[in-house]
RNA sequence: GGCCCCAUCGUCUAGAGGCCUAGGACGCCAGCCUUUCAAGCUGGUAGCACGGGUUCGAAUCCCGUUGGGGCCA
């Protein structure tokens, strides 16, 4: 099967995830049948162009592994991929539509369309441009819109993809603009010309498309050329089951690489946003996507964008990381946390406990929660209470003495031991020694070593700590416990 | 309001007339494990919107109703 698909988004600023998946979904059929991912940046709305929208959506792309292999940045065989720089073209095919009398210039004021409008709506008539000008053959000299010439009864068949025929009532269908007043073209010209003279095969879009595409396709007519396919994807919808849109929070691509979402695992969320491999399969790589997607697997009704399910997918995609990758992913949140550069040697001290950390760790910023006081210089900082835990609350000799025993129990261990195992045994034979219950004791070593109550498994958070900062750490408890006046 | 699309557990979905006593995943609940928190394991909860047809047989096909969404205003 010949592929080519593009993804056209319009420069008015920061992609987000219903925008996206669309992109992915074009992305997938071009790799799965060895096609052309096409981006074409659709600016011809020179009104709400927003600078630097451009690279931000390039960036999107790139973050989640979406390569394209034509596009305003590396050009290709159908250059320019700015509609802005493809004026020329619109105009073109413009013309060649009036010259045959297929388009016509409408001369028609605003406030005069605003004035139709109003009337149809008293008169309870369906909306839209009266035909004043079709016959009136108004002169180019004029402010004018280009107007295409609209069948007047009949219906107009499109052949969606996925849902098959639709059909639309002509009588009901205005003459829409092609050609604006500052001659740039509408979408439904530009989006038209472009996909004809870039050879896209399947136009992949949101549903929110189909009710206008009658006009793409009696525009495709007008010109004598031949439809692509019609893809009209279900939309992706909010919480508030509406369209999934701005109003809805955090909705931007970069958004969610900042708040520490994977992109393979966003990747996967969105590809199942709509589309499936067979009854069971929820975890796929993308290249296991890329191998399995098929246009037949998309469904038809619009899902919800469930972040719940996102966030524990991204959890299982930390999880399944290699533990050296995840340090390197981490170390940015790390350095951010502790203020300073972590070196490559320093943060492999951490790849014993890696694993275990990953298991914790669902959003990736968590992970300087989870290794922030590895760093710590000088005294940690936490409450009293917290050392105490629940066994010794409001008994702070009894944690005292836990403590020292504890210090005493581990200052034993020589150097060498200083092992998970070695740990272990050490802290539980105490445990067991002193008739108290494990979690009792290791409570207040816990909170001594990490300043939290929440922390890593502690055997290997102490190993990864090394004997000489956890001595001195348990000594700072020990002395803070000696005198209970906070 | 007009036109169009859609309809399976709370959510994402499998299901293309008998494999359905409707499967999986997330969530939720319970239990196990347990040094915190997690992870893991076991079990459970919950759905074919409704009404008519067609058929020996319908979640699956047709019609209608209802509901939701999109576009236009």
């Amino acid at each position: 099967m010949n592929v080519r698909v593009r993804y056209g988004p319009s420069p008015t600023g920061e992609p987000h995830v219903g925008n996206i998946r669309t992109a992915l979904f074009d992305w997938l059929l071009a790799r799965r049948f060895g096609g052309q991912f096409i981006v074409r940046i659709e600016d011809t709305d020179q009104s709400r162009a927003v600078e630097g929208a451009e690279q931000l959506i390039l960036d999107a792309l790139t973050w989640l592994g979406l390569d394209w292999d034509e596009g305003p940045d590396i050009g290709g065989p159908y250059a320019p991929y700015r509609q802005s720089e493809r004026l020329p073209m619109y105009v073109d095919a413009a013309r060649r539509l009036i010259d045959e009398g297929k388009a016509y210039r409408c001369v028609c004021s605003p406030e005069r369309l605003d004035a139709v409008r109003k009337s149809q709506q008293k008169a309870k008539q369906p909306p839209g441009y009266d035909r004043l000008c079709r016959d009136l053959n108004c002169s180019a000299d004029d402010p004018h819109v280009v107007r295409l010439a609209m069948p007047l009864d009949g219906e107009t068949i499109v052949n969606d993809y996925l849902r098959g025929d639709v059909s639309f009532q002509n009588a009901l269908l205005d003459d829409h603009v092609l050609l604006k007043r500052d001659g740039f073209p509408t979408y439904h010209l530009a989006s038209v010309v472009d996909d004809h003279h870039m050879q896209i095969t399947h136009v992949i879009r949101g549903e929110e498309w189909l009710s206008s595409a009658p006009r793409h396709v009696q525009t495709y007519a007008a010109l004598g050329w031949d439809e692509p396919a019609w893809v009209h994807i279900p939309i992706i919808r909010g919480p508030d089951k509406g369209k999934l849109s701005k109003r809805h929070g955090a909705t931007s691509i970069r958004q969610y690489a900042e708040e520490g979402f994977l992109p393979e695992a966003l990747l996967n969320f969105l590809a199942l946003l709509g589309w499936s491999k067979d009854e069971s399969t929820t975890i796929m790589s993308c290249e296991e996507i890329t191998e399995a997607f098929d246009l037949d697997g998309l469904g038809l009704s619009s899902a919800m964008f469930d972040i719940e399910r996102l966030r524990e997918m991204n959890a299982r995609y930390i999880r399944d990381l290699d533990p050296a990758d995840f340090l390197r992913r981490g170390r940015p949140h790390l350095e951010d946390r502790v203020g300073r550069p972590i070196a490559d040697d320093e943060l492999d001290r951490l790849l014993t406990i890696a694993t275990a950390i990953q298991e914790r760790v669902k959003l990736m910023p968590e992970f300087a929660d989870y290794t922030d006081f590895f760093f710590a210089e000088g005294p940690l900082e936490y409450a009293n209470a917290d050392l105490m835990g629940r066994a010794y609350k409001n008994k702070p000799w009894a944690a005292l003495e836990s403590v020292e025993a504890s210090l005493r129990a581990l200052r034993s261990v020589d150097e060498a031991g200083w092992t998970t195992p070695a740990l272990e045994s050490a802290l539980r034979d105490l445990a067991e020694e002193r008739g108290e219950k494990p979690g009792a004791v290791f409570t207040p070593i816990r909170v001594a070593a990490t300043g939290k109550r929440i922390a890593p498994p502690l055997f290997e958070t102490l190993e990864t700590l090394g004997q000489e900062l956890t001595v001195e750490r348990l000594n700072a408890a020990a002395e803070r416990l000696a005198r209970p006046d906070d």
